[in-house]
DNA sequence: TGAATGACAGATGTTGAAATCTGTCATCTG
DNA sequence: CAGATGACAGATTTCAACATCTGTCATTCA
């Protein structure tokens, strides 16, 4: 049986999930997480010293799979940084409309927990923003682009961006124009960025 | 006394604009209008019919108030178009940043007016694409802008920028980083602009 | 006669007592 | 003795009775 198992930070993070997802983030709580474990709430409290402590672990976890997915448009060098980039800009915002289209209650959940945690989120822009650092020097190295300041250049795409990835656009994202808005600022911006 | 002079939309509105700067957006009730004008509330339902209505056309004279200062920029073809966006975009978010600096409650509540409120924020944000796009169009005219569609090009503009206007973003206007990435995104959309 | 009133029904908000939750820790168990 | 437990205090949430508000309208007032 599972409840045989030992239990792990790891056990606790996925049954946290599945609390979240059933009960939204306003009911999840600990007491919830360890009844769907069968165990005491205590034994929870032994591996995530405070529910935020809990919450933002799960959030990190979720941030963290769209970084990677990510990471693979950014590590593959053999194709030009222009192209990268589209695709990655692309990526981000197809990865986040289709979060926010397929399960829009679980989106909402993690909005709310985002919201709560400024500390993961910056970690994650930040990394974010690295990634785009990173196209944005391949592309200066190649003579492609033009930018004095790649990681203030990558800042300054991010937030040009921000209405095609940041959250709290979601409802806007089943606007018909958006499509057109959206392959508009990407063309304005990676005219900006030509050497 | 006030409270014989005729009762008039305009009154109301005033009583209501303060009655909110009062008590905030959630304990603001037509009661509270009616006794400030010293009046009954069946008076004020006369001249606005319902509660909504009311708040909207209260968000509806802030949000003129914002636009009319910035057409004054649009209007003044002397200047060249580069310069005008510069401080068309500079004095939208200098008036954002201001308001929500100087009286952050009050701020709050046109946050949340604007939040209820759709059809006034979009006709709203249509009316500054509007002065965008006759900037741009001087910019095209001029040969110092390259643009095959400037209403949708001042769209684009507009969404870069939404960082620097949308009222969403204003607890991270204070952050000392701020003005180094507005200029760095003006900057990035400007040199996309240019022919 | 046209504007203002206030009583009213149904919707919404407030309040405070009871229930539940968070986080700790002395105790238990394999 | 490492890990799990459940009782506990204080914080937070729930729930239902009560109060206020919204929107209407028959009546009053000037």
């Amino acid at each position: 049986m599972a409840a045989t198992e030992t239990l792990t930070a790891e056990r606790i993070l996925e049954a946290t999930e599945e609390v979240l997802r059933r009960h939204g983030p306003a009911k999840a709580t600990v007491v919830d997480v360890a009844r769907a474990l069968g165990v005491s709430h205590g034994s929870v409290y032994r591996h995530f010293r405070t529910k935020a402590a809990l919450r933002e672990a799960v959030t990190k976890r979720w941030l963290d799979r769209t970084s990677e997915a990510l990471a693979g448009i950014v590590a593959d060098t053999s194709r030009d940084p222009e192209r990268r980039l589209r695709d990655w800009l692309a990526a981000l915002f197809e990865a986040k409309r289709h979060k926010a289209g397929d399960d829009p209650e679980l989106f909402a959940t993690y909005v709310v927990l985002t919201g709560e945690q400024g500390r993961a989120v910056a970690e994650h822009l930040d990394d974010l923003t690295g990634q785009l650092t990173r196209i944005i020097e391949d592309g200066v190295a190649a003579g492609v682009f033009s930018s004095d300041d790649p990681a203030a250049t990558a800042r300054a795409v991010f937030h040009t961006t921000g209405r095609f990835h940041d959250p709290q656009y979601a409802p806007e994202w089943k606007d018909p124009r958006t499509d057109a808005d959206f392959a508009a600022v990407v063309d304005l911006v990676l005219r900006g960025l030509r050497a």
